[in-house]
DNA sequence: CTGAAAGCGCTTACAG
DNA sequence: CTGAAAGCGCTTACAG
């Protein structure tokens, strides 16, 4: 592959006015610039990243460290992260820890030995040693989704309180009153949160919400199945279940027809985070829309500023319900699209 | 950040001795070995991928250029990737073209800028110079999924060619004659594949395919929404729909449901390309499933292969047809689970 | 406007 | 077993 050397002897001049020229520094003769892309073009020469990033000690390039791909939500998010990325002339790695710290670290530890001018992470955990490391040590960093609290580090993430308690108004308007949720990792933020604004949502409406109705998941389809078999192992199994993500809503769905039984009629089923799909499941799924595309795009822009030694602004966007049948229906026949006020845009 | 030059400072020895230490080299005493680790662990030391690079040529990075990550085919090809790279020591970068080729070759080249050691794409188009060039130039580079006539590189994909015959058996079976397809971009081989397959398998049961019953998709759901429009408004529109891949099987939902028709009573309808929700749809979708994990995981084999300067293996799997209950039943009512023998294993 | 030279952080023959 | 030195492909003060 032809190097820089390569063009300046093809072009007859020095290597550092071949780099001028290339880096459209202003003091390079017409005449030389002339040469030196002529040069290049019969060369099919192309400047080599690596030695660039090792001289100037950047590579233009993000970090993007997410707890799974396979969740429509962060692949999403990974793209509307790239997209926002490119625009402003970077590339970006996505790490994928599939929920699990190590692999976690695995990708943190890979990503900063590539010198990566910034990293966007969504931890899987509260914190490893090696990116609590990293933050401290100054790393350009941003938390997307989930966060680390203690860390000093802005976070970009959806609050879904108002549209847990919409969904709690709206299953109490159904006249459900035994909830159960199947929650993510207490080890999150978002597997937390959702938790506690499902218990506030509740405690609203005067009603509880008992270890037996807490399933324990971890975010990924197989423990929202086992969970949601547990709820209906129960004396009583809980009239809805709120799944904290989609792939655990998709295990509950497995669980229930797995028994022969039936969405809303024997169980009802909300989900947090929407994907087109909904739309389309028997029942479309009630779920928590978040502004995925958003996060992605200011989650970046707060990581540049962060490059750029400035601040980085912290944001938070408010996450929306989506009132599909999967809960069941104020009354009457079932009319063939939702009624309620609060409805996605057909895809 | 500390570098080589530190730790060798700290260690009392020079540079070259801790390279040695750092890289298992069998010529360093014990005692060296011992100080240099020590000194590693006191400056929390982690050698410069970027430089390391540059001196060995070699990045230990595999490129992954796929035409829609959003595509949930496309996003387990990418995590089997990812897996088995890790495993052989590689990280990935991964390139979203959107199925645009401009945006391929934006990834492309950068890819090659930042010298990877190998190339796996899925072409969204016939080739760029840019690709061209690339093979010929000799990067190590495999195909996956789609690939590109007469280029000399490894391909691996499934054949779905048996699957597609045993669909057109199928639907055949269930008294379906008229059948139309929503086909893929004919610059992918994929997408005249399917075609190609379908239209031959129908031939065997002297059915046509006339021009009327080809929509022109891009393997994106909008298209499978205009494209089913288009079969809905024909004065006899088709009675089963074959979309090339799950996207465009979404945008016909999309599509069927926006006019208040009914899968299969109304229209039936078959995807290429399996995915979870397609057991929870409305109703259950039959589809041909391909090999993912197990392509993802050969393709990374064979570019591997490549790169150490062999052959590297061509490999095409077979996909399976599975059959749940979007083109209709064979008789009486509709049993809770496919009745038939080729079968989803439970998720 | 241009070139010679230093240097980014490594690895690796070469000599001892 | 160890170190001094060259060199990977660039960029950028410095001098002219």
């Amino acid at each position: 592959m032809a190097s820089i050397k390569d063009v300046a002897a093809e072009a007859g001049v020095s290597v550092a006015t071949v780099s001028r020229a290339l880096n459209g520094h202003p003091s390079v003769s017409p005449a030389a610039r002339a040469r030196v892309l002529a040069a290049v073009e019969t060369l099919g020469y192309r400047p080599n990243a690596v030695a660039r990033s090792l001289r100037t000690d950047q590579t233009r390039t993000l970090g993007l460290v997410i707890s799974d791909v396979m969740n429509p939500y962060f692949t999403e998010l990974a793209r509307s992260v790239e997209e926002e990325a490119r625009a402003l002339g970077y590339s970006v790695i996505i790490g994928n820890a599939d929920e699990r710290p190590d692999l976690q670290d695995h990708h943190v530890t890979t990503l900063l030995d590539r010198r990566i001018d910034g990293l966007l992470v969504s931890p899987t955990d509260g914190g490893s040693p090696r990116m609590l490391d990293a933050a401290r040590a100054g790393t350009p960093m941003v938390f997307v989704d989930r966060w680390i609290p203690g860390v000093d580090v802005p976070v970009v993430r959806s609050d879904g309180r108002n549209a847990v308690r919409d969904l709690v108004a709206h299953l109490h308007g159904l006249g459900h009153r035994r909830l159960a949720i199947i929650a993510g990792p207490a080890a999150t933020t978002t597997g937390r949160e959702r938790v506690d604004a499902f218990r506030e949502a509740l405690a609203a409406y005067g009603l509880p919400l008992p270890d037996a109705c807490i399933g324990q998941g971890d975010f990924q389809a197989g423990s929202g199945r086992r969970v949601t078999e547990g709820f209906l192992d129960l004396p009583e199994p809980p009239e809805v279940v709120f799944a904290a993500d989609n792939l655990m809503a998709l295990g509950a769905l497995d669980a229930v027809r797995a028994r022969g039984l039936r969405v809303p009629e024997d169980i009802g089923l909300a989900a947090f985070d929407d994907i087109p799909w909904f739309v389309h499941t028997d029942p479309p799924v009630t779920a928590i829309a978040q502004p995925t595309r958003e996060l992605g795009r200011a989650a970046v822009r707060a990581l540049v500023e962060r490059i750029a030694g400035r601040a980085g602004e912290s944001v938070t966007l408010p996450a929306r319900l989506v009132v599909r049948r999967s809960c069941g229906e104020p009354d009457g026949p079932a009319p063939h699209q939702s009624p309620s006020p609060v409805r996605r845009s057909t895809p």
